[in-house]
DNA sequence: AATACACAATTGGTTATACCACCTTGTAAA
DNA sequence: TTTACAAGGTGGTATAACCAATTGTGTATT
């Protein structure tokens, strides 16, 4: 639980009051000093927060007035779809995998050094920590770029934009991540080889079993939560999603 | 001009600062002490600034060494890149050659018929006619849809929008499709065979030769109007992209 | 000369307090 | 009822001080 800055942690909690639905958008939540006191922590870093959630705009300032939660829909930018988590996922392995294969005839010796520094800086990185998710991101956005392909990157960042921008889709991913990054950089180090030997299949192969993987973890994360009703829909699913593997 | 808050003020000066290419990718910019003299403001305005530009992805706060300039990954959201048409060929070659492998395993009857639709729309309608373009787009959206994935769905429109707003793409795809409408209603016919069959691997075959023959179609264009210097950069272009194929 | 280690300087993170400008609201005056 | 204004609340900013992590440096050791 323990976030390295404290004004990250507030951001969380303010997101999680408005995200309850105790503060429906258009609604003005409580005043700096409030929380403040309700956090435990300074005025400045309630501030801080609040601010980093305008940026976003998750919330609108409004000086001598108070902070209003915004619509997330209204937000700016072309309207993202109602995608679910598993969808993004097989959506990644889908065209992830194959930009892997792709940048393994194309990428460069200084983009591979920039992999590995991505991966130490995950190894390195607390649990759950906004590093260790900038990492990740720049993991795959590398590859992409490696690519040489504008294309693909632009396509990567509209995948990632519906992971960081789709409440739905942030929190079930936020809570996967948190208890598997052991995983994730041991998968992020075998793609990574496999671009450093130049071979195509491998990186392929490695990128799918990532993403394999992280299907198969959402999917028990979603299972687990669920009770009776939610578990048919859940193998339905499975079923599914999982035949994203054929002839692969 | 002047926004009501400093910290806006000053956030979009350290923006300035950094695109006017005083700090690359990867710099550390000035502390928070030195940078709140030199905008005559107090330090906690300087971190508010940060901090909303760490909240948009721009800079990334390491304690205890400083803010450091990332490399612009999520910033507008709305321009679409300049891509050109290699580029999206050949993403549309990577992204829908396995969506239709995955849709192999999902499509419904309908969804064939309305396929079946859209090909012999296709063969009646004059070459390079609106009414062609049409029906090219609907087989392809039909496709993304019967994957069942939103994700896919809205990845091909945006991919779409590539093709259709981007001046220089789409002067270059209408330039090349005026004159290979047959091949196109055959690769079609073929890659709705496959799924009928509801065979996978033979879908995704279909689908990459599709592409790889239009990529093969634009090369040819851009062989033809160019001159003798394009000659040697359209040689590299098709070492590169065809390069693609490895594996498949 | 090269290496390891301890220490000090630097940097971001946080707290507390005070004051300002602006908005909202309620009340008193017209 | 309508208007005007005063009071209290809210975000915005400044200052000063201290904490914790990082980094660089200089010294001692090999």
């Amino acid at each position: 639980m323990s976030e390295k800055r404290l004004y990250h942690t507030v951001a969380r909690a303010i997101l999680d009051m408005i995200e309850s639905g105790s503060y429906p958008p258009g609604t003005r939540l409580p005043g700096e000093r409030e929380l403040a006191e309700r956090f435990g922590v300074s005025r400045v870093v309630v501030r801080e927060a609040e601010i980093s959630l305008e940026a976003v705009g998750r919330v609108e300032i409004k000086v001598g007035s108070g902070v209003y939660v915004r619509d997330s829909l209204a937000s700016g930018g072309l309207a993202l779809p109602g995608v679910t988590p598993f969808e993004l996922t097989q959506t990644r392995l889908l065209f992830e995998s194959e930009c892997a294969a792709l940048a393994a005839t194309t990428i460069t010796d200084d983009q591979i050094a920039g992999l590995e520094a991505t991966v130490k800086k995950m190894a390195n990185a607390s649990h759950d920590s906004p590093d260790g998710e900038a990492a990740d991101q720049d993991f795959h956005m590398l590859i992409a770029k490696a690519t040489g392909n504008e294309a693909n990157v632009f396509m990567l960042q509209t995948l990632w934009r519906m992971r960081t921008e789709i409440a739905a889709v942030k929190r079930v991913y936020s809570a996967v991540c948190h208890k598997d990054s052991d995983h994730r950089v041991n998968e992020h180090s075998e793609v990574m080889e496999a671009l450093r030997r130049r071979d195509p299949d491998a990186a392929r192969a490695a990128m799918r079993g990532h993403f394999s993987r992280l299907l198969s973890a959402l999917l028990d994360a979603s299972e687990q939560q669920a009770i009776e009703d939610a578990k048919r829909k859940s193998h339905e699913n499975r079923e599914r999603y999982l035949r994203t593997n054929i002839g692969a």
